[in-house]
DNA sequence: TGACCCATGTCAGTATTCTGACATACCTTT
DNA sequence: AAAGGTATGTCAGAATACTGACATGGGTCA
């Protein structure tokens, strides 16, 4: 006889995805009016932090796949926010730079995704916060390693 | 003079979300071989639990759209997952019920999707995880409130 | 009763992401 | 030097989710 379901209402999964959710959801809200979306903003970011990265390194970060993040970046090179020589430098990897156009349109985006990130932790004090993070980093950690052959 | 970007190396966000892509990516991994997808899976859990769910309310728990929802139901009825009266007995809501054999179909997948949420919590206490559960229920509730007034 | 508002189900079109596939470049090993 | 393995960029097609729109049912309120 099979077990009983997952019980939505306790599941830290489920949890973590209704988070997960409203997150999205509050900085889609905010990116909107500035014609932009989660994973091109989280692209501009990534490319204001570590300049140079290349289209899968972006993908990675963005958590999308390299085919998507290509899709993305051709249109953002098209529209004169991030360059890419013409050629690579060294093997198959064309590392991407911001343009001053695309530091411009990411100041206003950083500005409105942090508004929504204080908001999301108003109500915890920061040794709470530096609890969240190490379980969270703990959960990515065991999920990454694989199914526990045991 | 702008601020600096966000520091994603710390930033909660970028690890919730982080968090969550890996979760999804493994429960990907697990569904995949029973031939179904996450929302296809929430779908019959949130059936499990609460028989007679409508599309909107189904929508809603697996967060989604009802528009997509409602193309994800009619597939599951057409093949024999669940049943939705003709018409609807209030309303215009049409509450949902699995079938016998949406009830089996479910029971493998609920295993799968256990062995990783228990995968993902292997390295916390229980304290630990009442820990968590308690910040992800205020971040979802700080995120819901909208933008503080002030 | 009638006007209004909100929630629901559904259709259609659009957008975004994904999977599959291929060629190329680097690295390691033999 | 040659072969195998891994990583990358890119193209094409499929799957999935979303936005927009419309009609309907139920409730509220004047």
């Amino acid at each position: 006889m099979g077990q009983d379901g997952i019980d939505l209402e306790t599941s830290l999964g489920y949890l973590l995805k209704e988070a997960s959710s409203a997150l999205r959801l509050a900085m889609e809200e905010v990116l909107r009016p500035l014609g932009m979306t989660i994973t091109h903003y989280s692209c501009l970011e990534l490319l204001a932090q570590r300049p140079g990265l290349s289209n899968s390194e972006l993908a990675r970060g963005a958590f999308v796949t390299r085919q998507s993040m290509n899709v993305l970046l051709q249109a953002l090179e098209r529209d004169g926010y991030v360059t890419r020589p013409a050629a690579p430098p060294v093997g198959k990897a064309l590392p991407t730079r911001l343009t001053a156009r695309g530091r411009r349109s990411l100041e206003k985006a950083t500005a409105a995704v942090r508004s929504v990130e204080s908001r999301m932790l108003e109500g915890l004090s920061a040794g709470d916060q530096q609890e969240a993070f190490r379980m969270l980093t703990s959960m990515v950690r065991s999920l990454r390693e694989g199914p526990t052959p045991g």
